[in-house]
DNA sequence: TATGAATGAGCCTTCATTCAT
DNA sequence: TATGAATGAAGGCTCATTCAT
C-alpha cells in the first residue's frame, strides 16, 4: 500500500466515527481535519469532496459492523450459539460493535429523504443482515436442528427489526434494560424452535 | 389565540416536516423561511433561535404521531382491535403518519450523541408509546380477553421494537413487504394471546 | 429607489472599475469588500453569486462608455464635428472615458474563450459602436455634408477598429503619440469626405 | 538540448495555449499538469512559480506570432504582396495565426492595470509590429514601387491599429465580415500608394 | 408584528508552493 | 529529474443572527 492510499485509509477509519456519531451534515471538514490530524488541503488531496469522503465513511462504518458480527458469529459452530451470538453483539447498545451506534439507524435515517446513494448502502446492508441470519437458520434447519416448519425467514426480519427497534430505545433512553427483555425474548423464540 | 401566537403556531406547523425530513442540522433557516413564505426577521421575532425553532417543531412532530396513533385506535373498542390498529398505523412506511418518517427514529439517531435536549424529548416517546401498548393490554387481560399470564411488558417492547426496526427496514430499502410480515407476525403473536 | 436597490446600484458602481481593471478572474470578492466597504454577506444579500456581479458590472462599464460618448457627441450638431468629438474621446487611451480602459477590449479579450454571455454583452456593444459612427455619417449625407458616394459603413468599421487598435497600442506602451497619429489620420479621411 | 531543457520547453509550448486562452490569472497550475501530462513538481523543478512560467508562455506566444508573420510575408519579394501578405495572415481571426487569439490583445489587455514586466513585453511586440511594416514600405520607396511622399510611418501604425481592433472585433462578435471589410479597405489604400 | 438589509463566522473547495522520496 | 503527498492561505459562498425601519 503506497503512503497515498496509507493515508487516505487512515482518513477513513478516523472520519468514520465522527460521521456516524454527529451525522454526515453536521460534520464539517475541519471536524475531520482535527480527528485525522491533517491539513485541509491534505483532505483534498485525498477525496474530491465531502460527499465521496462521507461515502466511504459510511462503507466502513458498515463494513466494520458487518466484520464484528461475522466475527462474532463465527466463534460458534452449533446454529443457535452463532443466533445468540449474534444477538448478545447488539445487547448493550450503549457499547455498540460501532462507534457512534448502528451506522444503519444513523446514515438511513439521515438519508432517506436526501442522498440515495447513501439510502442505497444502508439498503444492502439491511438486506445482508437478514440475509445473515436466514441462512445461520436454514444450515441449523439442514442440520436437523432447528424444526423443519418454522417460517424462519419471517422470523430473521422481525429478529433484526426487533434489535434495531431495540438500539433505538437504548440509545434515546441511555438505558439497556428494554434491549435485555428483548434479547431474552428473541432467544427464547429461537428455544422454542430447537428440535 | 392572538396573531402572534397563531404565527408562532402556523411556523411551528410548517416547518415540522422540513425538520423531519432534513434533519436538524441539515435544515436551515433559509429553508425555513421558504416553507413558511416568513421573513428572516419574522421568524426571530417568534423564536428566539434555530435551536428553540427545531426543539418546538420536534415536540409537534413527537405530538402529531401521537395523536395520530391515538386517534387510530380510539376508534375501536376491543383490545385486540386496539392493537392491530396500532399495528396497521405503520404498515406502510412510505406513507407514514407523520411526513418525513418516524420522528423518534429522525430526531433520536440525529441527537444521540449530539442533543441531549432532543433526545429527552424523544426518550419520552419511546417510554410512552411502549406504554400505551402496555396499557391495552393491561385493559385487556382486566377485561378476560387475553391470557392472565402473559408477560405482556415485554411483548410491548418488542412490538415496539419491531415496529421501530421495521420503519428502518422500509425507509431504506423503499419496499414495504418486510413490514407486512412484521405486521402479521406480531398479529399472529396477539392472536395467541387471545383467550 | 429602496435602500437595497440603492445598495446595489453602489456596490455595481464602486466595483465596475475594480473588474475593468483587474479583470474578472482576477478580482476576488475580497476586493469588492474593501470597494464597497460592505461585508461579504451583505454582497451575497445583493447578488446570486460573483458571476452575476461581474456581469452586471460589464454592463455598467460598458453603458458608461455608451454615455460618455454620446455626451461628447451630443454637444454637436455638425457631422463632422460629431466625429471629431468622437475620436477625441479617445485621443488620450491613458485618461480613458472608463476607468481602467476600454471594457470592450477588456472584456472582450477576457471572454473571448471562456465567457459567452459576457462575450453576447462586448459584441452587442461593438456593433452598436459602430452603428453610431454609421448615423452619424448617414445624416451627414442626406444633409448634404459629407459626399454621397463614400463608403462610409465600411469607414465606420476601420475607424472602430483603429481607435481600439490605437487603444491597445497606447495603453501596452503607456505613450499616446500613436493615438495622436490615428487620430489625425482618420480626421484626414474625414475631411476628405466633405462636399 | 539537455532533457531538463527539453522538458523545460515543452512545457512553455504546451503552456502558452493555456495561457493565451485563459488569461494568465485564471490558468491554474493544473491547468497547466493537464496541458503538459507533468507531475506538480516535475513543473517547479523547471519554473520557480508560476510568474516565470507566464512570462516564457507570454513571450512564446509573441514569439509565434512574430514567426508566422514573418513566414507570412517572406514568401514574398514585392513590398506590396508582403503587406497583403500580412493582412491576409489576420484576415480570419477565428482561426487566428498563434492559438487563442492575438496574445498582444490577450496579455496586453490583462496587464495594463496589472502586470508591468508582461506589458513591456507586449510593448516590444506592438512597437516591432509597426517597424516591420515599416521596413516594409520603406524598401518599396527605396526601389520606387511606393510614392516618395507616403506618411508610411503613420499609416504602418493605422494598418496596425486596424487589425487589432478588426480582431477584437471578429472574436467578439464571432463573425469575419468586418475582418474583411477592414482588410479590403486597407488593401485600397495600398494599392493608391503604388506609383 | 413584520421586514429585509447587514454582518461575520464558518463552510467547502482551490490554489500556488514545498518537500521528502 | 520526477513524483505526488502535504500545506495553509485565500476563494466563493452559506448560515444564524441582529437591527433599523
Amino acid at each position: 500500500m503506497s503512503k497515498g492510499e496509507q493515508t487516505r485509509q487512515m482518513i477513513i477509519e478516523q472520519s468514520a466515527p465522527v460521521f456516524n456519531k454527529k451525522g454526515i451534515a453536521a460534520t464539517a471538514m475541519s471536524d475531520i481535519m482535527e480527528a485525522t490530524r491533517l491539513s485541509k488541503g491534505s483532505l483534498y488531496v485525498h477525496f474530491d469532496n465531502k460527499e465521496v469522503l462521507a461515502a466511504e465513511a459510511v462503507d466502513y462504518n458498515l463494513e466494520q459492523l458487518h466484520q464484528k458480527t461475522l466475527a462474532a458469529i463465527s466463534r460458534f459452530d452449533h446454529p443457535k450459539d452463532k443466533l445468540f451470538a449474534y444477538l448478545d453483539t447488539y445487547r448493550n447498545a450503549l457499547k455498540p460493535p460501532v462507534e457512534g451506534g448502528c451506522p444503519m439507524l444513523n446514515f438511513g435515517m439521515e438519508a432517506d429523504d436526501q442522498d440515495d446513494k447513501i439510502l442505497e448502502k444502508v439498503a444492502a446492508m439491511v438486506n445482508s443482515s437478514q440475509q445473515l441470519i436466514i441462512d445461520i437458520i436454514a444450515d441449523g434447519i439442514r442440520r436437523g436442528i432447528f424444526k423443519a416448519d418454522w417460517d424462519y425467514k419471517e422470523f430473521a426480519t422481525v429478529l433484526f427489526a426487533a434489535i434495531e427497534g431495540g438500539i433505538l430505545i437504548s440509545r434515546t433512553t441511555r438505558k439497556t434494560d428494554k434491549t435485555a427483555v428483548i434479547n431474552r425474548y428473541l432467544k427464547k423464540m429461537i428455544e422454542e424452535q430447537v428440535v
